[in-house]
DNA sequence: GTCTATACTTCGATAGAC
DNA sequence: GTCTATCGAAGTATAGAC
């Protein structure tokens, strides 16, 4: 049992919690201290006692979100066919939360700082992976660079997450086969 | 000289008009009926009189842009380079404002529809508008379907210019040139 | 760390005169 | 079509007791 009841999370946590809940179904602009604080069953005054501003509580809302990303990527070198994990992952993180922060970091000079560090960071890491991938299978003479791989299919996962999200599925199908296509020279 | 002042446009014009400059400055949790109307110089009460809700002044917002994307998009097949023409048009489509907007379509019914109905009959026709460069070229041989090319095009222009927003280049300038090594085929 | 209380701002929307 | 006036709700944030 815990110290007072919350059961397993402090405080903290709950509120985090909270609000990517909330911005995932309701939209930034719905996070509020008010309803944050309401869906962690707290009092509004937390949320100002642990981040201050919502600007901080929308930054920590993204590190958190961002470390587990960054931890899947990690991940990817020991799969056994990493480069379809690679395009599963990119498919997942392009949901209705990231569209949330794309818009959040056009207009907060804080979260976009974040935003920005992260994604390079990401990028890099990603890139060096799919190199690892071409060094192990011995693609050195294969027409496409790492770097445009990367960026191949992280945009057409995020091209296909989007518009499925509104419902959209021309075109999606054979896009689908390609990249499999594509995938099997590196993870066969 | 026009009737009362207002130079050039009626006020539902200067209303919309300056929604959407706010939407894309300060993003779509700026507007709000005072500020809009204070950057269209008008008393707020005008924005629900010609609109009602903040709902319907999204909607209105979003159909005029989106009507120029369309007219952009019918022009295409009388370019000289059509599908570079379509490239280039999917990059610029891609802007903050498109971001609002999937965010706002997210959580906001009217929008949604718009957004989706829109979407669907944009994507069709960008995949007639290929199929008939398809035809003229003679490339029925080709191995990617005319859905797989559209989707490529929007998908690949969606990515660079998302992340170019946020300032990340890897990979883009390979991008650009595997891309325009495929337009070459159909445009040449 | 959590509470009560509160100051101050801004919001959407409407009623009714002109 | 535009104005004045206004309602009630909701927002961020802080001060100070416990």
């Amino acid at each position: 049992m815990a110290e007072h009841d919350h059961t397993v999370q402090d405080s903290r946590t709950r509120l985090l919690e909270a609000a990517e809940v909330l911005m995932r179904e309701r939209g930034y602009a719905a996070v509020t201290s008010r309803k944050v604080a309401a869906r962690a069953g707290l009092k509004p005054q937390l949320v100002h006692y642990y981040f201050r501003t919502m600007d901080d509580l929308f930054v920590a809302v993204y590190r958190r979100w961002a470390s587990g990303l960054m931890d899947r990527q990690a991940a990817l070198l020991d799969a056994e066919k990493p480069l379809h994990e690679m395009w599963t992952l990119a498919k997942e993180a392009r949901g209705v939360l990231l569209s949330e922060f794309v818009a959040l970091a056009n207009h907060r000079k804080a979260v976009q700082q974040e935003f920005i560090e992260f994604g390079d960071r990401y990028r890099r890491t990603q890139v060096e992976i799919v190199k690892t991938i071409f060094d192990r299978k011995g693609l050195g003479g294969f027409p496409w660079t790492p770097a445009f791989v990367a960026a191949l299919l992280n945009s057409m996962a995020g091209g296909m997450a989007l518009e499925s999200g509104i419902g959209i599925s021309e075109g999606h199908a054979d896009t689908q086969a390609v990249i499999e296509q594509l995938l099997e020279q590196f993870d066969a």
